[in-house]
DNA sequence: TATGAATGAGTCTTCATTCAT
DNA sequence: CATGAATGAAGACTCATTCAT
């Protein structure tokens, strides 16, 4: 049993090395980390990363693919196509995004600081991994709520996606800084769930006496 | 006036540099940019950034009280302490964050990266340099619009400003590269400012049938 | 038998690599070929090489002795000794080099290179192999033809071996990238072992009305 | 004038640089040869080779302009054209050739190594800078003369440069360790030169007797 | 035999920094 | 002010070599 590598449980250095990557990447941003810094992180020398990586862009590539295109599979298959319920899917949507985020906490640095910002080292990698079709078909999905009087007709679609993943991800991305602050200790997962959720759907606009308002918020309710 | 170098239309090699540092930051990140490229940009010798700012981090420094910090405290003139009207305040601060960018676009990729997000370079020399108090106060701010009936109560206070800031900073953020997709081709300013008030006052699920949401729409025509 | 590594027919690791080596050796010399190269040729790893030379100096030695000296030995087994006959020696011995690198096309890259040229790699190596006195025999076996009246006494003895190996084996040495050149693609080995040998025995200079020069060329057709 | 790094006699570190990597190429082989090495022998840091080369492989570009084919060219100043007498210029070539070695001696080791053997490092760079038809002017040269009936019929005009290159640069490039034999040790540059030239014009065959030959001898002791 | 994993030493290259001019 | 020359420290990458299996 300790002669197979692959058994369960147990981690080979490869893996080691892309988690400690990973894990480095997301903290101190890929630029500023060394290949030197991640095998030590695992305990073995700079040598062995370019043995099972070649080189530094490959690296990155074996992240993207290993690490990051993974998550971002699994928390699109919520997404069946253009005529899903936005709302509903949104919501769904929001859940599993902070959900996966809590097993995998290099995701948001890495992807706010990496993938969506200026310079953003992966952005070419990621964008030839991801699906050209998607973002339009979301923009369909939300335009045609819009269309049936479900989704407020002054969200801008092509904005949406975007607006999402700010307010999921870049309190994510600031958390470990963010725990630093006193009076935002005891912050948690379903805190953040909450108020993004709730200020998706519904604004920051107070409107309880409306009926409607109310019969929203019921359902919210789960 | 020769040994006062920010005189007014005097626009001397110092100040360039600053220039050409702040748009090289925010266009590739900190750690990816070198002192010999922002000397390039302004056509004098990487020996010269030394001169006028002794060090890689001096400059950091002068930076962020150059220029991040004017920006910021621009932005803060209008908050006035927690007794303003939440409502108003946010619907201000947004119009009035998302202009600033306009004639200072390094603003947010530096914002997201080097500050905000985890490992940013910028995040310890700011967090000195910002008034202690000044979110606290914008929490309570918020949370005496939730006592008072005008701010929705599902909202965290605590979450609120970096979710402005999500909203509005990181697809300034990532604009540059934005632009380059066709479908977004034609995305400004104001259609952002509109889509970001919009989604943080009312939330993306339609009521218009309620008159209360009617009438906070036909407020919010200005 | 099986302890028997170079039994006949039997093409086993030691050998192919030895061959891999010599032939890698000699089309990007010494320096620039690495042993994982080397192994990788005959499909195997570099520990495999190190398992049958132990290091890297010792292959070298062993190409030296399995490979150049066998070629160098039967070389010389025409030289018996300083009472020969200059000039049937030396044209046995040009026809012998010329036809031996057909069959043994890394020998000129290599002498030239790794033995010859200073700073050669090999050089020591063959320095102590090969017999003290031979390079004087021949020289006397020369001076002897000049005492005799057969050879050209304004030739210095101590400079035609060089001289030999310069005319026969550069061009041999030069030839992989000599035959991209057009007007040299039909070059073979009986063209330059024709111009070897005339050269070397008659010069460039015609001399045809000259009857002692004519009957020396009739004996030339052999 | 200490003032002034161009001022005669005085080296500047790029030159000396050069001249540095020069001679340790030809004595050791570029592949064996380290930045490291070039700097040390001139008293810099490697640093420094980067700061005036940039790279390695400028650094080879560098050496091929500046000093191989100034060699070169100052070389074959003395071919006029195709319709030139072949034994003059032939033996003003080799004349110019072995006392051109003399004050740079690092080139036949380098030419021979690096430039025509099989696998040279500066192969590629030198066929590109050498006029393309210098090659094939010199063969109708030769070819002339051999229509004329003044050059030997039975020498292949396409292999004679190269003959010329390996009679006269091979002993060169070997010269450093050929001095370290005994019997060696008072060859000079005269002696080559006659040699080489002997050899060249007339081969090995005595054939004194001949009162063409005679004329031809009398000829040559200039 | 044969390999995969691992390493230490070394090489090229980059870069912030210094300093004399 | 401004530069060119110089450097030390560090980073990516290579490679011969070792060793347990």
């Amino acid at each position: 049993m300790s002669g197979h590598p692959s058994a369960k449980g147990e981690d080979n250095t490869r893996e080691q090395l892309l988690d400690a990557a990973t894990a480095l990447f997301a903290e101190n941003g890929i630029a500023a980390t060394t290949i030197a810094q991640i095998a030590a992180h695992v305990g073995v020398t700079s040598a062995m990363v370019h043995y099972y990586f070649k080189t530094r862009d490959h690296l990155l590539d074996s992240i993207v693919e290993e690490r990051i295109m993974r998550f971002d599979t699994r928390l699109w298959e919520l997404f069946t196509g253009s005529e899903m319920d936005p709302i509903a899917f949104i919501k769904a949507f929001v859940a599993r995004l902070i959900e996966g985020c809590e097993t995998m906490p290099w995701l948001p640095p890495l992807w706010i600081r990496e993938i969506v910002n200026e310079g953003g080292l992966l952005r070419e990698k990621i964008m030839q991994r991801i699906p050209i079709d998607r973002q339009e078909k979301f923009r369909d999905c939300i335009a045609g709520g819009q269309k049936r009087g479900e989704v407020n007709r002054d969200i801008d679609p092509r904005l949406l996606l975007m607006s999402i993943v700010g307010l999921a991800l870049l309190p994510l991305a600031a958390a470990k800084t963010w725990k630093r602050i006193p009076s935002l200790e005891g912050l948690g997962k379903d805190d953040l769930s909450r108020h993004v959720t709730e200020l998706l759907l519904n604004g920051i606009v107070f409107s309880s006496v409306d009926p409607v308002a109310d019969r929203k918020r019921q359902n919210r309710k789960k």
